[in-house]
DNA sequence: CGTTTTTGACCCGCGC
DNA sequence: GCGCGGGTCAAAAACG
């Protein structure tokens, strides 16, 4: 395959998160102008009425594994936990430890299955992954949020020792947001999945053994954080 | 001892 | 205006 059909390819897949991404972006900027201004300035408890939160760009996608929180590359820290209403499932909010990155991303159990994750992130990481060299899982992140959808892409999804997408052709390769999540766990089996296929029993869905669709497309030896 | 998690309190937007 | 629910703060506890 060439380089221009591997990159239609990819932009294909993409569609549907593109629309995700703009319709996110929409809604963030409707309803939280100003929240963002607050959020960025007045970080701490100094909440001066009249100023609203605004809400990055949101990216939301599924994820089939027994743990909560996925390992994506990233440092997080948990900053809180809510109880969600219609759900006996707790939900956590973290945010990435670079001081000087904004990202937070939220993570919830599906109570419709829960054996799905739902997490969501938000914002943008302003620095490279700690664990993963860059050029790695971040790269699906930055042409989701920041629209480049850089050669590199196709290099994420389809690596130098497969030449073609993974055999999961019922899941949308495309959602790979900012981290792809992905579980280090041996014990349990992780796949992405898009928000547009968000029937959990879809019988239809081939989930990749072991490791995860993600496994069967990265070299173990580089999931393995030091 | 530094970092992370827990958790109750608080703030804010929204719907009624 | 009020109540509800989502999101965040920050002190204390837990952890490595």
């Amino acid at each position: 395959m060439t380089l221009p059909d591997y990159r239609a390819l990819t932009l294909l897949f993409h569609s549907p998160l593109i629309l995700l991404c703009l319709l996110a972006l929409a809604e963030s900027r409707r309803r939280n102008r100003l929240r963002l201004f607050r959020e960025i300035f007045c970080r701490r408890k100094v909440k001066k009425k009249g100023q609203k939160r605004i809400r990055q760009p949101r990216f939301a996608f599924m994820t089939k594994s027994e743990v909560d929180h996925l390992e994506d590359g990233y440092r997080w820290r948990k900053y809180g936990q809510k109880a969600v209403k219609n759900s006996p499932f707790p939900r956590s909010y973290y945010r990435c430890t670079n001081s000087k990155c904004t990202v937070k991303k939220r993570v919830e159990r599906s109570c419709e299955d829960p054996s799905i994750v739902i997490t969501t992130y938000e914002g943008q990481h302003c620095h490279h992954t700690v664990g993963f060299p860059r050029g790695g899982l971040n790269i699906a992140h930055e042409a989701a949020f920041g629209s480049q959808f850089s050669p590199q892409i196709p290099q994420f999804f389809y690596p130098d020792h497969q030449t073609h997408p993974p055999p999961t052709t019922n899941i949308n390769p495309a959602p790979t947001p900012n981290d792809q999540p992905h579980d280090l766990a041996p014990s349990s089996s992780s796949n992405a999945l898009s928000l547009e296929q968000q029937d959990p029993t879809n019988s239809n869905l081939q989930v990749p053994s072991d490791e995860g669709l993600l496994g069967a497309i990265i070299p173990s030896a580089m999931m393995r954080r030091t």
